[in-house]
DNA sequence: ATGTCCTGTCAAACAGGA
């Protein structure tokens, strides 16, 4: 099977790449995040005519996450057990269990500065989506964009990032805090260039000049994550006429692994 | 480096966020 993850920054604009991206590329689950619709604007009918089901968190305006899939979708869930607000619940994780895994895509809050009351809502969705992870049995796999950076490496120049978000002890400390759980951080091949970069800002020329960053993250079950046969950043979705500012990553998993029908 | 893009308000430029 085939499963990706792409923070398309609002689905509505996207529309058209991400049509054309779900026929050249078909995934068998898509998580998608800042999809920016509430979930009765959702592009379901437009998805489902290419064989896709869909579960829509979203909220309108900010935020929004959409697990598509052609093996099935069951048991969705809006949200997870605990999770903090701003001050209220924000449209920021749905799960739902296809072809056997246990599929959850998450928009972990950016942060915005250290100091920012966003950061330690940052560090507690974290600390609850640990624990919301800790209570579940079974292959899993939570991708999506993690506003974090796990290494030095996983920034253009660290050096700019002196006292930002994204790089930060506690926040690298929260993602080791869900491979302690027994998650595996699924590295994808950049396919040009040496380091994975999954994002570029929109301004000054950043994509052109690979001045990016991992930031969106897909985190396997051991038994999911021994089972991928190849992991691969499509930056070719980052390129030409109205892409967003984030690249897919696209995960294949080996025939007669969870995640394949029997 | 703060250079772009997206949404919503409102009917053209802003504000706010990333």
């Amino acid at each position: 099977m085939r499963f990706a993850t792409w923070n398309v920054n609002s689905v509505k604009a996207r529309l058209p790449r991400l049509l054309e991206w779900l026929e050249q590329t078909r995934p068998d689950v898509l998580c998608l995040q800042e999809t920016k619709v509430a979930a009765d604007g959702f592009p379901e009918r437009e998805v489902a005519a290419l064989g896709y089901e869909t579960a829509a968190y979203g909220q309108g305006r900010w935020n929004g996450v959409a697990l598509l899939s052609r093996v099935g979708l069951a048991d969705v869930r809006h949200g997870f057990d605990g999770e903090p607000g701003f001050p209220d619940p924000e449209a920021r994780a749905v799960g739902a269990t296809c072809a056997g895994i246990r599929f959850t895509s998450v928009y972990v809050p950016n942060g915005r500065t250290p100091e920012d009351p966003h950061y330690a809502y940052k560090l507690a969705w974290f600390a609850a989506l640990r624990d919301a992870l800790a209570a579940q049995p079974g292959p899993a796999v939570v991708a999506g964009d993690f506003n974090v950076a796990p290494t030095d490496d996983d920034v253009w120049d660290i050096k700019v990032f002196a006292g930002a978000t994204h790089v930060t002890a506690p926040e690298r400390a929260a993602l080791a805090a869900l491979r302690e759980l027994g998650l595996t951080d699924v590295v994808p091949r950049p396919l040009k260039g040496d380091r994975p970069f999954t994002y570029w800002d929109y301004r000054a020329g950043m994509f052109h000049q690979n001045k990016g960053m991992r930031i969106d993250l897909v985190y396997a079950t051991a038994d999911v994550a021994a089972a991928v046969r190849d992991a691969v950043i499509d930056r070719e979705a980052r390129k030409g006429k109205g892409p967003s500012d984030h690249a897919p990553v696209v995960v294949d998993l080996e025939p007669g692994t969870p995640g394949s029908p029997v």
